[in-house]
DNA sequence: CGAAAGGCTCTTTTT
DNA sequence: GAGCCTTTCG
């Protein structure tokens, strides 16, 4: 296969350009991945790279994963040697496997933004820092840019000022040292130490530099200043990098990703060579000018004109609705008017909004309507409480100082230990200057031999205390002979953890979600005992929502403008196109982060192929109370020849007197007093009761196992033949009675 | 010690 | 509106 062909010029001009740096602008739809996979692949089969000579970084876990799928394709062959991942999955590798150099043992833990969170009140708690006074989460994101620009708790305290950020500043030492003494890293910990690992270690450092012949980063718009340096340091020796991205589409500023990075690249490395890919092969011309419109409005931005050659295609739609109910019941609607026209499939159709609060409502009308939805990041699936008390036994057994899931999970499920016992334990524990799970061996072994112990404890307490000390230890020791998901099962078994979730509320839900965690534990099963568990866990640490998105599956999908980035879809919904949430009230104040607004809308924008909607309700429920918000400052900037004229919203045989007014009009034509317009068309709706074979257009033919009235209208519970158990709304669901 | 209830706050986006 | 924390009582 000719790894040039199908290639426009610019694309392969960025694919041959293989000696020394790279810096490829790729606006939205212009085939950047294709230009990635094909310039990797084109080091392989042409220019005979060895795939374990080449690094590329992509920005998730599925991007990393479909980009070795289509080499596999295009090579056809293994790349399995090839570096490729996050920049997090590929730093911990490194530091597993060298950060001895800097004190940093193999077998550490990962800390996510609540283990972080929690260690941080931690430390914040025991240098006697009020947590009402500076919010936590305040404190942490601090220190997380702090640890993004690469100071260290004593470069911090250089620069302090103010009297918050010498709050800062000793929280952040107590947290580091809480990390260390934990056996932890996190998020930050993993790029900033592979970067001390470099400058302290020349030998591991000129290992890797060796090693890497080709480096690509991808959405390197989002790159920190961290990344950015050891995107460097890696690159010193052979100078092969290639880096791609798009300044419009840099939405991550707030995880201190530095657009300077994207914008300085050409001044650090004034020998690269620059590719600007401007040809877009996704959206209509309607999208693209719309898109255009929205991004030029930014000022602190280098002009870029993309253009088409793709149709025309309809003018964007929008569409103001009464409430943000209204909001959710006008997008289903009309993705099932569009499904009905035959020309889409559910699956073509994707949602987007701001905040993941406003995914709920959405997510209802979905479930009233029997719509089928996935929504990429819902609970997000690693936050919930049950999979994070089971990843923290497996934690523990791997790492016994890990002080956060040892708090977790040792009263998990209750055995008797309350805050005055960990209190003690604590106190004990420092002490005698160690961790806490060896002050409880030193407990065990004490009882043993009948000693009068030289602590408080009540004799109960001790029992309790040795009872967790002897399960964990148990535990330890199956973990070095059982496989993963035997351990799995013994772990969720003899803690009492299985019994304790079934018992308690949602208990046949949430063990399912336990039985899904043991799917994952699945892929692990056939390492050997250590490595398995040490797999496991760093895959659980560091997956994301995206990761687990499934394009196969013919549904709609409900999805944020971040998440959102880097996918594309037929037919888009952005929703809550308001001042105050796109924008963000939060950005209000300063014109940069304005500005990142503006990006992330366009991103929106520009995921569509063939149509957009710009949906915005009139009156929203936010934080609690309802109020009334003008339409985005966004809309104002796309000129109305590229906007349909005002429609009119019909749900069916029903009038929806508070539905629609133009968006351009300004002033809301007044909304009914009274609640919605009563149903009409009833008489089509049929009579139904527990027992009633049923059908439904999308869940085939199921029983009707409850019917409750709820407003003028009926709501059904019907269990469809493998299909799960739907709550419905009679009037829309659409069923049909089957005798 | 633990369950239950009440009160408080604060909401962006995520590897 | 929800989650977190604190308080209270058994």
């Amino acid at each position: 296969m000719d790894i040039l062909a199908e290639l426009n010029p610019a694309q392969r001009e960025a694919v041959e350009a293989i000696g020394g740096p790279v810096l490829i602008l790729a606006g939205p739809g212009s085939g950047k991945t294709r230009v990635i996979t094909h310039r990797v692949a084109y080091l392989i089969k042409v220019c005979r790279v060895n795939p374990r000579r080449i690094m590329a970084v992509t920005f998730t876990n599925k991007a990393a994963r479909e980009m070795e799928a289509r080499l596999e394709q295009l090579v056809s062959g293994s790349v399995g040697n090839i570096t490729l991942g996050t920049f997090h999955a590929i730093c911990a590798r490194i530091l597993r496997q060298d950060g001895k150099a800097i004190n940093v043992s193999p077998r550490f833990v990962i800390y996510d933004a609540a283990d972080q969170l929690s260690l941080i009140k931690r430390g914040m708690q025991e240098i006697n820092i009020d947590p009402k006074q500076y919010a936590p989460a305040a404190v942490a994101s601090v220190i997380s840019a702090a640890k993004s620009q690469l100071l260290t708790p004593v470069d911090y305290v250089k620069q302090g000022h103010s009297y918050f950020e010498e709050i800062v500043s000793r929280t952040y030492e107590r947290y580091q040292q809480l990390l260390e003494e934990s056996n932890a890293l996190d998020f930050d910990d993993l790029l900033m130490k592979a970067v001390r690992l470099f400058n302290k270690s020349p030998e591991v450092l000129s290992k890797y530099q060796s090693r890497y012949l080709h480096i690509l980063v991808d959405e390197f718009q989002d790159t920190n200043t961290v990344q950015y340096e050891l995107v460097k340091q890696l690159a010193g020796k052979h100078r092969n990098i290639c880096v791609v991205g798009d300044p419009d589409q840099s939405i991550y500023s707030w995880r201190s990703a530095d657009l300077r990075n994207i914008l300085s690249f050409e001044k650090d490395y004034p020998d690269a060579k620059v590719v600007i890919l401007e040809q877009n092969y996704r959206s209509t011309k309607m999208i693209l000018d719309t898109a255009s419109s929205v991004i030029s409005a930014n000022e602190q931005r280098k002009p870029k004109e993309l253009w088409t050659d793709n149709e025309t295609g309809e003018p964007v739609r929008v569409v103001e609705t009464y409430t943000e109910q209204e909001e959710a019941r006008f997008v289903v609607s009309e993705i099932e008017r569009l499904v009905d026209l035959g020309e889409s499939r559910l699956g073509d159709c994707a949602v987007m909004y701001r905040t993941n609060a406003q995914s709920r409502v959405i997510e209802e009308a979905f479930i009233r309507y029997g719509t089928p939805y996935k929504l990429v990041a819902g609970t997000r699936f690693y936050e919930r409480r049950e999979i994070k008390d089971v990843i923290a036994y497996f934690r523990l057994i791997h790492n016994p100082q890990d002080v956060v899931s040892l708090l977790r999970i040792i009263n998990i499920p209750g055995r008797g230990i309350g805050q005055q016992t960990l209190a003690k334990l604590s106190e004990w524990a420092k002490s005698l200057g160690i961790s806490q799970m060896e002050a409880l061996q030193l407990l065990v072994e004490a009882k043993e031999r009948e000693e009068i112990p030289e602590h408080s404890f009540s004799a109960r307490t001790v029992r309790a205390l040795t009872d967790f000390w002897n399960l964990m230890d148990g535990l330890s020791t199956s973990s070095r002979v059982l496989d993963l998901v035997a351990l799995f099962d013994l772990v969720v078994g003899a803690s009492g953890y299985q019994q304790y979730i079934q018992g308690g509320p949602d208990g046949e839900e949430r063990w399912e979600n336990i039985l899904e965690l043991r799917s994952v534990a699945r892929e692990y099963q056939d390492l050997n005992p250590p490595e398995g568990l040490t797999a496991f866990l760093e895959k659980v640490s560091l997956v994301s929502d995206v990761d687990s998105l499934d394009e196969t599956t013919d549904r709609v999908t409900l999805i944020t403008l971040h998440q959102a980035k880097g996918l594309e879809f037929p037919i888009v919904f952005i929703v809550g196109m308001e001042e105050r949430l796109l924008p963000h009230f939060r950005s209000f104040d300063d014109l940069a982060q304005m500005e990142e607004e503006r990006r992330l809308c366009y991103v929106g924008i520009t995921r569509a192929k063939r149509q957009v909607y710009l949906v915005y309700a009139f009156r929203r429920t936010l934080m609690g109370s309802s109020a009334v918000n003008q339409p985005s400052r966004f809309l104002d900037d796309i000129p109305r020849h590229l906007v349909s004229s005002p429609s009119w919203w019909q749900e069916g045989d029903r009038q929806v007197t508070e539905a629609i007014y133009s968006w351009n009009g300004n002033s809301y034509a007044g909304p009914p007093d009274s609640e919605p317009a009563v149903v009409a068309g009833k008489e089509a709706v049929p009579e139904l009761k527990a027992g009633d074979h049923v059908k439904h257009a999308h869940f085939g033919p199921g029983v009707v196992v409850s019917c409750k009235d709820v407003n003028d209208d009926c709501e059904v519970v019907v269990a469809f033949d493998g299909q799960g158990v739907k709550r419905l709304l009679l009037s829309l669901a659409g069923l049909e009675k089957v005798d």
